[in-house]
DNA sequence: GACATTAGCTGACTTTAGTCAGCTATTTTT
DNA sequence: AAAAATAGCTGACTAAAGTCAGCTAATGTC
């Protein structure tokens, strides 16, 4: 990475950490400290365990116990026994409190009014968007691609998915039991792999790749969820998908697809993908590309 | 502004205090408290007045004067009378001081890699890019134009920038004298009005009114610092001289301007300038403008 | 030269943030 | 039913952050 790039990316830290960082102090602090702050807006509109929210904050069990006091004690917060187990406690918001995260709201929204109250029009929509794409990539580069077990909760939820756009975008519909009569744990180690790729925590995309025969690998099920499309996450996958097919001593690898599958027929251009002869008689494949492996 | 704009920019300020505060404070801390450290790099290479310090970092006296004695307690800094005055004192980075803000810069700089590293090369590209008009467009937002005497240090460091790019761009070369007989106070009120926009306490850009009859005011001095250009701050000067004028009864302005200064006369193009017939016979004009007002 | 102001310092104090050991009540495991 | 694990709490502690009053020395103002 070149030196100009890194001062810009350091230029950006500073100035919004601290431009954002001082309006956020003095907007929305609202006199409160903030560890209470942070307890109080995790706990949220809907209530939160007190295991939950010691985790997602990281604090000390002492410590949140005695903030959840203060909070209680400012009539902020209730926290009761939690029905389904004894030792648990379930903290929730009082009137008050609910009062005071809608503050918070309130506040939030004017701090990023200030921020483009005195640009004109055209420079709003120039930041809005160029913030979108710092977003966007900033989230993307949190991404993190793992293997995980093609029956896991993640998997599932990624193949629904996956199966819902296909029938929704393919004119004839789709059924997954007549293009794939073989179960999803063909993709379960060592005969292959099912990648997901998390954002957060949540799975964004998926795609998985079984072996065919003592060299030769097929991917199947690459997806990404449509929110976080244009962030590379297709390539990021299958990139993860050839380097275990690799290492794991395949040569080449295969894979079909349909022509209305337009992003993915182009990532496959691009990730050096080239048409081959049709290899199998998938009712729903239009397309057959191969690529050599290492 | 609308909704999703607003939506856009909380999402941003979260995501970005976020990620980066938690890596800045992962990566830089170097165990040092957060209150110290950033009294060492804000002291910097070139050290300090001890009354700045305060007033940057807007600290408690009292409060900096510990900071400073536990820095120099660990020999990271020394304070020293000032010559100037013998009450201020003036502080400085020893060696190992200096050795710690170096280490810092190196830490910053593999912060801002870790936020790259995990993009590829047009995603890289595309987030600098996007974080350039980020920090650009809030500089922009956070300019403001006042009102000051022309002889006020400001007004001066602007307009000996201003002529100093006149001599340079002008074929002929630029000497003020020639073409304004008449001294700057001619922009001090009522007559006329000076304005100064300012970027973080630093000039940035400038713009003269004066009165020439009861109806007519002129505009001169209209100048922006060539790293500030494309935010829309000769614009906001502009239109400040405007509303200035406007308020004091004016009806309409002119200007005269240079071929060379393209920029300048695509602002007028835009704010509604139109061309007229020569008013004066200034060496240096060769095209003249004229609005009307309210 | 008297008086006010400015710059910085020290002592005494509070609040916030955080850690750790040990306790009780409940649930899970064996 | 006993033992182990879990969830949360309290007490005791520390470090960092910040505030405030009052002091001294130097400088500026009339």
């Amino acid at each position: 990475m070149s030196d100009p790039d890194l001062r810009q990316i350091r230029a950006f830290n500073r100035l919004v950490t601290q431009r954002i960082g001082v309006l956020q102090a003095s907007y929305l602090g609202q006199g409160r400290p903030f560890g209470e702050a942070r307890v109080l807006f995790e706990v949220g509109r809907d209530g939160a365990d007190v295991r939950d929210l010691r985790q997602r904050l990281e604090l000390d069990s002492g410590y949140l116990s005695r903030l959840l006091r203060a909070l209680e004690r400012q009539e902020l917060v209730v926290v009761e026994k939690s029905a389904a187990d004894g030792r648990a406690r379930l903290a929730r918001l009082t009137d008050r409190g609910q009062a005071e995260v809608d503050a918070y709201d309130v506040q939030s929204n004017r701090l990023a009014q200030s921020l483009i109250d005195p640009l004109d029009e055209r420079q709003r929509r120039r930041l809005v968007e160029a913030m979108g794409e710092v977003e966007r990539l900033l989230r993307a580069s949190a991404v993190a691609v793992e293997v995980v077990s093609p029956g896991s909760a993640d998997a599932r939820w990624c193949l629904d998915r996956y199966f819902a756009e296909l029938a929704q975008r393919f004119d004839s519909g789709y059924d997954p039991a007549q293009a794939a009569p073989a179960p999803e744990d063909q993709f379960a180690p060592p005969k292959g792999w099912f990648v997901v790729a998390r954002l957060e925590g949540r799975p964004v995309a998926c795609g998985a790749l079984k072996r065919v025969d003592a060299e030769t690998g097929e991917i199947k099920r690459l997806w990404t969820d449509p929110t976080s499309r244009g962030l590379g996450l297709g390539r990021k996958v299958l990139t993860t998908l050839e380097a275990l097919g690799c290492e794991a001593g395949l040569r080449r690898v295969r894979l079909d697809s349909n022509a209305a599958l337009t992003e993915a027929i182009g990532l496959y251009a691009k990730a050096g993908y080239e048409e081959v002869e049709r290899f199998n008689d998938d009712p729903y494949a239009q397309m057959w590309f191969g690529k050599a492996l290492g």
